[in-house]
DNA sequence: TAACTAGGTCACCAGGTCAT
DNA sequence: ATGACCTGGTGACCTAGTTA
C-alpha cells in the first residue's frame, strides 16, 4: 500500500459510488490505527492495513511472539507507515494495545457497525467485574493461592491409621482425611456462590457434587510438594498416605496432574478461571439424567460465556485456553477413575456418617439430594 | 446475525428455547435450533438463522459435503453463534441433525413435514424409526463409542503369555483374549436383535458368525490408538501381541483400516450403519451353500432397503455411502485374510473349549452350529 | 394480495502465496 | 520478513416465485 500513497488507488474494489452502502455512515477513507496506512478493513477486531494484519498473523503465537525484542531499551519506538518495519516488539505491541486479538470474529464474521467499536461499554464492564469477581473470590477462598502457599510450613500429618488391616486402614485414613477435606469445602461453597448463576441450591449441590473431585484438585495444586501434599495448614500428607486413600495409580496420577498444572505457568487467577468453566462444563445425557438439575440452564453456554470473557480479558490467551482445555479432558479422566474411591466410600458410608458435609459432597446420590434441603450450600 | 443490537438485547442473555414459542406476543423471536442465533424463518424445512441456511445451501452439494472433516477427532463440536464457523463438519452435521434437507418444502411454501418427500408418511415413519434403532441401539452397545471412548484410561493389559515357544505363546495369547471377545458378544448379539428381522436364531449365529471379524474389528475402531488397540475398560493391547494374535500383517492392516475409518469422518452413526450393511451383506453361492440358512430371504434387498433408509435420513450423502462401500471392500479382503487366524483357532480348539461362546462364534463351523440350539444369541 | 422462502448476490475478512 | 494480492467461506440483504 505504502508504494504510492499519495494516489490512493486502492486494489480494493473502490465501494460503489452510485448505490450508497446498506451499512455504516458515507464511505470514508478509513486509516490503520497501528501506522497509518490506509485500512483495508476490520482485521483481528481493529481497522488495519494490509501490512499490519499480515504482520499480526505471523507473530501472533505466544511460542514465538516473546522473542521479540525492542531495538532500544525503551520500547516506546514510534509506530508509522514509514518506522512500522524498524522495530518489530514495538509494532507488535501496538498492535495489543490496540486491542488486535485472534478469533475475536469467527471467520466470515464482518462487523457491520462501524461506528461503535468494541463491544457495548456497559456490557463489557459487567463482564469485567463478573470476571474480576471470580478471580478476587478464587483468591480469597483458595487455601492454596501463591501467596498462601509460599508462607506455609511443612508439618507432621496424623494419618490416624492403626491396624494392620488393608482395608481398615484405608477406611482409617479416610477417617482423618475427610475431617480436612470438610473444612475446605465451605469456602468452596462460597466461591461458588459467588459465581451468582441462576442455579437454585439443590442443583449447585448437585454440580458441585459431580465436579468436587477435578475442583478440590485443582484448588489443592499448589499444595503438591515432592513428598505428597500440604494440607492448608502445613500438615503434609505423604505419598504413602496419598495411595491409601486414592490408590498407587491414582494419587501418582494426581501428583502428575498438578505438576502440569504448575508447568504449564497457570496463575491463581487461571486456576480460578478453570475452576469456573469445569463447574459449568456441559454434563453428557446420562450425567443429566441422572443429576436431574431443576433448572435446564444450557451450561455450555455459561462455559462459553465465561471462556469468551476470559479471551477479551486476557486477549492473546487462547494458547492458554487450549492449554487449559487439555488439562480439564486430563481432570475429566482423572475424574472418572475417582469414581472407583467414591464408591469404596459409598460402601462404607457408616463410618463417615458424622461428617455430614463430607458424606454429602462424596457419598450420598444425586437423588439422595434432591430428597434433602442443602443448606450448607446457603451460608 | 441479528444485524442491529438495538435492544441492548445480547443473545447470550436471552433465554434461547428453541423449541418452545412464546405464543403471546405478536413478534415472537424464535432461534436458530443450529447455532441459537436469532431466526430469519423456516429454512430447509427447520428454524435457522441466514447464516445457517446459507451454509447448508453451499455445502449440502453430495461432491463436496465430503470434504468436511472436524476440527479434532471427537465430532461433537458445541455449535453456537459463536463457534459456529470453527467446525464446518460439526455444523454439517447438525444441520442434518436438525432434520435440514433440501427440497423439503415447495418453493416459497413455510411448512414441513419432516420426512422423507414424497413417500407414504406412515411408511417414512417405519423407516425413520428403524433408521433410529439402528443407531441407538449401536450408541448402546458399542463399547467404542465417541463418547464412550473418550472417558477411558490406558491401563496394562495383561498378554497370559508365559512361554518362549512362537505357537505356544499363540495359543496363550488367544486364550487371554478370547475371553476379551466373548464379552463383547453379549452387547453385539443385542444389536443384532434390535435389527428385528425375521431371520431364526440359527441364521442369526451363521450371519454373525460369516461376518464377526469385520462387525468386530469396525466395533472396534475407535479403540486403535497410536501403540495398539485398546479393551472396552481402556486396558491396551500393545501392536506386539496383535501381532502375536492375528499375525504383524493382518494386525498392521486392521489398524490401517481403523484409521481409514476415522480419517473419512465417520461417526458412530455411520459405523452403526456400516455394521447394518455388512450383516445383511449378500452372501456368495459358496457361502451360501455353507451356510445353509433356513430363511431364505433375500440379504441384498434388506441391504439396498437400509442403504436407501439411510440416503432418505441423511439426505445427499451418496458419497459418504460410496466411502462406506469401499471400506466395505477392505473389510471384505480383511476378513478373508483373517481365515488364516480362524484356521489355527481350529487346529487348536480343545485350547478354548471353556470359552464356550467364543468357541461357537469364531471355531466351530457352519454345520456345528447347526446341529446345536445356539441359546446365547437368545438373550 | 399478503405472507412466505429458495436461491442469488456481493461486501467482507481469515489465511495463504510469492515477488521483493 | 514483508505486504500486495489471491482464494474461498460467510451472512445480511434482495428478488423472484409459490401458496392460501
Ligand atoms: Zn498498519
Ligand atoms: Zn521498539
Ligand atoms: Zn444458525
Ligand atoms: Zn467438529
Amino acid at each position: 500500500m505504502s508504494s504510492m500513497p499519495e494516489f490512493g488507488e486502492f486494489y480494493l474494489q473502490e465501494p460503489i459510488e452510485g448505490k450508497l452502502r446498506v451499512v455504516g455512515s458515507p464511505k470514508t477513507v478509513q486509516f490503520c490505527v497501528v501506522c497509518g496506512d490506509r485500512s483495508s478493513g476490520h482485521h483481528y477486531g481493529v481497522l488495519t492495513c494490509e501490512g499490519c494484519k499480515a504482520f499480526f498473523r505471523r507473530w501472533r503465537k505466544p511460542d514465538v511472539v516473546h522473542k521479540l525484542r525492542c531495538i532500544n531499551q525503551y520500547q516506546n519506538c514510534p509506530i508509522t507507515i514509514i518506522t512500522r518495519s524498524k522495530c518489530q516488539f514495538c509494532r507488535y505491541k501496538k498492535c495489543i494495545d490496540q486491542g488486535m486479538q485472534s478469533e475475536c470474529s469467527p471467520r466470515g464474521f464482518q462487523k457491520v457497525e462501524v461506528a461503535s467499536e468494541g463491544m457495548d461499554p456497559i456490557f463489557a464492564a459487567a463482564m469485567a467485574e463478573k470476571m474480576a469477581r471470580v478471580v478476587k473470590n478464587h483468591a480469597t477462598t483458595c487455601p492454596f493461592t501463591v501467596s498462601k502457599t509460599r508462607k506455609l510450613v511443612q508439618t507432621f500429618y496424623n494419618t490416624g491409621i492403626t491396624s494392620d488391616d488393608e482395608l481398615i486402614r484405608r477406611i482409617e485414613a479416610w477417617q482423618s482425611y475427610s475431617k480436612e477435606m470438610e473444612r475446605d469445602i465451605h469456602p468452596l461453597a462460597k466461591f461458588i456462590q459467588g459465581l451468582r448463576d441462576p442455579f437454585g441450591p439443590a442443583d449447585r449441590a448437585a454440580l458441585l457434587k459431580k465436579h468436587i473431585f477435578s475442583i478440590h484438585l485443582l484448588r489443592c495444586t499448589r499444595g503438591f510438594v515432592s513428598r505428597g501434599l500440604m494440607l492448608p495448614d502445613g500438615r503434609l500428607l505423604n505419598q504413602e498416605v496419598l495411595g491409601i486413600l486414592y490408590g498407587r495409580q491414582l494419587s501418582m496420577d494426581m501428583e502428575e496432574f498438578s505438576r502440569k498444572v504448575i508447568d504449564s505457568g497457570m496463575t491463581d487467577e487461571d486456576i480460578g478461571m478453570m475452576i469456573t468453566f469445569i463447574y459449568y462444563q456441559p454434563l453428557n445425557p446420562a450425567d443429566q439424567e441422572e443429576m436431574q438439575l431443576n433448572n435446564t440452564i444450557d451450561l455450555e453456554r455459561i462455559q462459553l460465556e465465561y471462556q469468551q470473557m476470559f479471551l477479551d480479558y486476557y486477549p492473546l490467551q487462547q494458547e492458554k485456553l487450549q492449554q487449559m482445555q487439555y488439562l480439564m479432558m486430563d481432570l475429566n479422566v482423572l475424574s472418572a477413575k475417582h469414581s472407583e474411591v467414591q464408591q469404596f466410600l459409598r460402601t462404607h458410608h457408616e463410618y463417615f456418617k458424622n461428617q455430614e458435609i463430607f458424606t454429602e459432597v462424596f457419598i450420598s446420590t444425586y437423588s439422595n439430594l434432591r430428597d434433602r434441603t442443602p443448606e450448607e450450600q446457603e451460608n
